[in-house]
Formats: C-alpha cells, sequence, structure tokens
DNA sequence: CATGAATGAGAATTCATTCAT
DNA sequence: GATGAATGAATTCTCATTCAT
C-alpha cells in the first residue's frame, strides 16, 4: 500500500469534513456530490472523485472519521467507568452527550448507518470501523455483565438493541442547551438501569 | 368530491402495495416510480402518475395504509388491557409483533417516516395519519400514568423516545420465526416495564 | 356529412367556450386538455378526444367561434360606416373595442392566431375563419381607398401589417376600464387616419 | 464569482446559438432541450443542463444575446440621428431593418417575449435586457418631443403601444430579400412620420 | 353515445462517474 | 497530479390520444 501525499491527505479530510456537514443538515438523500463540493468550496465534483473511488468510499471514510471521534469522546468515558453498571451508564451517557459535543458528526453517522441499513444506499461494506456492530459489543458486554450477577435476567440481544434504538432517538432530535443534553443523558441512563438491574426482591 | 370508482380503487390499492412491499425491500431512496411499476406489473409508469397526483401523494397513501394495518393490530389490543402499565406493555408488544403479521407494513412505514423526518424526502405533510406524532401520544400516556402512580419518576419526553427507538431498532430486524418475534416482543415489554416500575417499596 | 345532435352541438360549444377561457387566462401553451375539462367540469380528457379529432381541430373550432363573436361586432360597426376613411376607423375602433366587449374572446384569438404564426401549434389548416387573413382583406381595402383617391401613397401591405399589428399590441395590454379602452380606440384609429391622409400640401 | 473559462464561454454560446435558431425556426413552445442539443451537435441534453442552471436560465442569455445584437444595430443608427422625429425614424428604421441583418435573432427575440408575455412560459423574470421596457422607453421619447413641440397631440401611451405592435408585425414576416426589408422599414418610418406630425399649419 | 382508465412518448433535471488535457 | 467538461442513465411528471366497456 502507498502512503498517502500530506496534500493529498488533507483533501480527504475537507471532502469528508464537508460531506459530514452536508449529511447532518440535508440527510443521507440529500448529499450529494455537487452539494458537497459546493459546500467544501470545491468549483467541481471530479475533484471528489478523484480522491474517492466511489460514494461508498466516501461514505465509508465519513463513517470511520465520526466513529474515530465518537470513540474519542466515549472510550475513556467508559475506561474511566467502574463495574458492568457504571460502564453501561457511561456508554449511554456518553453516547448522548455526544449531541452537545459533536452534533454534526453524530448526524452523520446515523445518516449514514440508517441508508446503509435501509439497503437504500450501497452502504458500507465490511463493517469498516466497526460499527455497526457496536449492537453486538453491547450485546456481549450486557451478557458478561449477567454472568457476574451485575445483571438481572434479560435476553441480551434485545436489551442491546433496545438501548441502541433509544440512543439513536433521543440523539436525532436536534438540541440546542447542553445543560438539556445532559439532563437526557442522564435520565436515559436511569432508565436502563432500572431496566437491567438485578432481581430486586431477594427476599 | 367525487367518489371513487371501483377499478379506481382497486389500483390504487395495488399500487399502494407495491410501493409497500418495495419501500420494505429495498428503503426509501430506491423506491422509484419504475421500480413500484415494474413490481405491481404495470407496464409504465404513467399509471402510477395517472391514480397519484405526486410522489409524496403516493408515499401519504403508503403511509395511511400501513397506519391504519398498524393501528387495527394494535388498537384493539391497547384497549382491552387494563391499566396503565398495562397498556404499555401491550402498546409494545403488539407493535413489536406486527413484524410478525404484516413486516411489510412496517418496515415500509419505518422507511416513510424515516425519510420524512431527515428532511431529504419532502416526506408527508401534515401528519396525516397521526403517526409522527405517536411519540407525543406515548408520552402524555406517560405523563397520566405518573400523575396516578402507575408510573415512577422520569422524565416523560426521555422514555416515550426511548421506547419508540427501542420498538423501531427491533424492528428493524427482519425475523423470520414468530415464536422469536414474541418472545422479543414480551422481552421488550418486560424492559419498559422494569424501567418505569414506582420506586421499590422498601419493605 | 352527418347533422350534428342537439346535445352535442352543446358539448362542443361548452367545451369550446372552457377553452376560450383557459386560452385567455393562462395562454396557449399552458392550454391542456386536463386544464380545459377541470375548466368545463369534465371529469376526463376523454370527452373532449370524444367531441374533437384533435386539438388542432379543437382549436380550429375556437378559431370559427372567436372569429364569430369578432365579426359580429365589428361587421355592423364597419358597415354602417361611411366612406374608405370612415371604414377604416370603425374597423381599427371596434376591433380595440371588443377588448371591453367580450376581452376572453380577443386574447384567446391572440393566442391561437400567434402560436399558429409561431409554427409552434401545427395552427390551423386552411385558414378556416378567414382570420388569418384579415391582413389581406385590409389590405385590399386599403389599395381600394388609394384607387378612389380616399387615401394618401404608402405601400398597403405595410400599412395592413401596422394596423394588424398596432390594434394587437393594444389589445394585448388588460384593460378594466371601459372608458378608457374606447379611448384607447378612438387614439389608434386616429393614428391611422393621420398615417393614410391623402397628400395635405395640395398647393 | 468566478470568471467564465473560454471553453466554458465558447459552449455557452454555441448552446445559445442553436438555441436562438430552433426558436426562430420553431418557435417557443416546440424550442426543447433535446431539439437544441440536435442542432448544436451534441450528444445529449445534459450538456446544455451542465451549462444553465435552467430553461429559464438559458432563455434569458438568448435575450441578452439577442439584446446585444439588437442594440449594437439600433443603437448608433439612433444616436447619430437628429431631432425628435429622427430619432423615432431612426427607431422604426434600424428595428426593421434588423430582418435583413440577423433574421433569426430578430424571431427568437419575438419568441421569447412573447411568451413570457403570454404567461405561459416563466419567460424570464426582471427584464434582464430591458427590452421588455422598450415600450416605455419609446413612450417616455415620445412624451420628450411633445413637450418640444415636434410631435402633434397624441396619447404617447397608445403610439407607442402602436408603433412596437406594428414593427412586430413587419418583423414576424419572413422576408429574404433586403431591399424589399429596407422598403418596408422606410415605408413603416413614413407611417408614424405622419401619424406623429404637429398639426398642420393652416397657412 | 360516453367515459374512465390506460398508454407511451417526451419533457426538464439531477447525479455519479469518466476522461482529455 | 488535478480539474473542468462532458456523459448518459435515471428520475418524476405531463400530455394528447386510444380503447374496452
Amino acid at each position: 500500500m502507498q502512503a498517502m501525499s500530506l496534500t493529498e491527505r488533507a483533501r480527504r479530510e475537507q471532502i469528508v469534513s464537508a460531506a459530514i456537514e452536508v449529511l447532518a443538515r440535508n440527510g443521507h438523500a440529500a448529499t450529494t456530490f455537487t452539494r458537497i463540493a459546493r459546500h467544501a468550496g470545491l468549483s467541481s465534483t471530479g475533484v471528489i472523485s478523484y480522491h474517492f473511488a466511489d460514494k461508498q468510499d466516501l461514505l465509508a471514510e465519513v463513517l470511520t472519521t465520526t466513529a474515530r471521534v465518537a470513540g474519542g469522546h466515549m472510550g475513556p468515558r467508559i475506561e474511566a467507568a467502574s463495574g458492568h453498571r457504571g460502564r453501561l451508564r457511561a456508554r449511554i451517557e456518553s453516547n448522548v452527550e455526544l449531541l452537545a459535543v459533536a452534533p454534526s458528526h453524530v448526524r452523520a453517522l446515523r445518516e449514514v448507518l440508517a441508508a446503509s441499513a435501509s439497503g437504500s444506499a450501497p452502504g458500507v461494506e465490511g463493517d469498516p470501523a466497526g460499527l455497526v456492530s457496536r449492537v453486538s459489543t453491547l450485546e456481549e458486554g450486557l451478557r458478561d455483565g449477567q454472568r457476574d450477577g451485575a445483571f438481572g435476567a434479560f435476553d441480551p440481544a434485545v436489551m442491546a438493541l433496545a438501548v441502541t434504538g433509544a440512543v439513536d432517538a433521543l440523539v436525532a432530535v436536534p438540541l440546542a442547551d447542553p445543560d438539556e443534553v445532559r439532563h437526557r443523558a442522564r435520565e436515559l441512563a436511569d432508565v436502563f438501569d432500572r431496566a437491567t438491574a438485578p432481581v430486586r426482591d431477594p427476599r
């Protein structure tokens, strides 16, 4: 594999950045090369095609980038948490709070994944950022917690989907006020804290 | 206003039916008149334009139809349930179980609403089926339940979004086995039953 | 040739009437069967096609009708006038005044003739109403007047075109006030009265 | 705003040129992208859409171009003339003579303006070439001339419409022979010279 | 006689992609 | 390396006309 030149890398980042912006504002279906180029201040769509093999290729990099940003925020928060319950709470809270930190990234990510799932976009092959599989990662974590007695009895597959879906739903609503975002993050974490609690009546 | 002839109504239903099928299989962005016509066994897209003023018009009828089907399944189930908790459970279970009863309708509905929300598709004006507002309906129900002491303390707006998002996430995964669908429906209802439970009586 | 039934004739008139209205309001290019049908309160365009062989056929009848109306107004006025100059004045004045009497007919006529001349509409074959030839009729009248010494020296072909064009230009401007219409009619007649006057300095 | 490249400008001119040709020959309603492309020797209508935002955009440039050509011919002629009467004559003659100089431009201009006026075509917004307003310009000139005693008494609004309409009518008739065109130009100027003459001195 | 339903050609426009320079 | 110019397939929609009933 050939290393990428500096200018090459800069251009790609510029384009990816514009694509994220457009995805967040206009949605996947309205994210065209023309609009991305205009947003990036480029004069033609040819530039994009020159730097990316495909639209799919561009979207894949959008996915990688947004995932990296998300990971940079969520990862440390999760690792700093202690215990299975703490980690679940940290995951949910930090995910929702992303909406205040990097709203465009969150919405762009949502758009790409949603389109990819719907099949309308050929989507992104091979789950390049490991993000499509965030459900299964979560599921595994829940299963581990159950084994250790930190969680009660429930179907981890269902719970993982529920958590993911609930986060996505909250994140889909644009919110300006960071305080409100933090409040919702905590609330949602509470919801699943109760839902995953071990049996409460040990009598 | 003129009543609709029998053949007219039949053709419209045939087209809406095909549109639902295509939406479910290929997603909103890939749902073109050409594909719908081919699926319905029509020779040209002109037939569709003859019966529907607009693509939006067609999608609106898709929404009405899928909403009617969903309502026909969920409505009686919810009404038959007793108590706030029972009704919440009934709503969640019957919604998820729709996946076994009318999978295409559920996915088509999801696609249209998602596209409409993303703003990419002008979608459907005015929430014709009252479905876009299912979140607020749910929120109201939760608030009522809290007032009556059936539910614990939580932000009803957040909970409504969580429930809706979780259901959508489960429904997005295609499932063949009806037993598995029923299992998941019950599981998800359990999740939110625990999450909304009134404060545990520490007796 | 087969005589036309009463209802047949009534239907045709109804359709022609609607066509005139639409032509006057929306212009030739926007005059479609659909719009005509809607305006006439008909449920389908098929009715129009049933009664008229062609769009051309319909427009030809529009031409005949509007020409009949115009003739009914202008004919008597011209015949009542005396002398070549009087007849020219009567022709111009009565033509412009039509705008106050039957504005839709005048504008419809203009639209059809303009489109027909432009070649965009296959137009009307054979000058069915003798109206396309109004220029040559006028030209002949001018030539006669010159022979009798009523008019001065000018190229009658040019003058005929000038009169026709000038009238059309005045008639193209919608005017509500009948007094203003009458004023303009007289003014325009004056214009061509002076322009066609015999040499004025007989010294 | 970005300057236009050489090839860009050339292509646009080629397309505008073809559009003018088609407008002149087939009229506004029959002026489609397909026909223009075929006439310009282009393989697809996409080229046109690439260079012009809109059909309206293309027609606006047609207007600008034809207006420039017309202005280039008429402007110097009018400025070179002396006195109000001289200028009116120069305006009429040079306008009619355009038919010999640039027949396609004249007819194309007529078509676009006619369609725009009829309202059928959205036509061109804002009178970009100042041409729609040629009537009011003329009217003003006439009014000035009356004030200076160069013209007799008449309604300048009516006269301006008459002149414009008469010129248009002459110009609508295709004429091959340049001598005949010149003759008609002079004749029409004579017509309005007499029509606008100050009251005859009855000495 | 009449009509509602269909047809199919053709319209403008958009889009991702390619390619000569 | 990079870009502006083109391409051509695809999309929604409109229209005059036809035809079975």
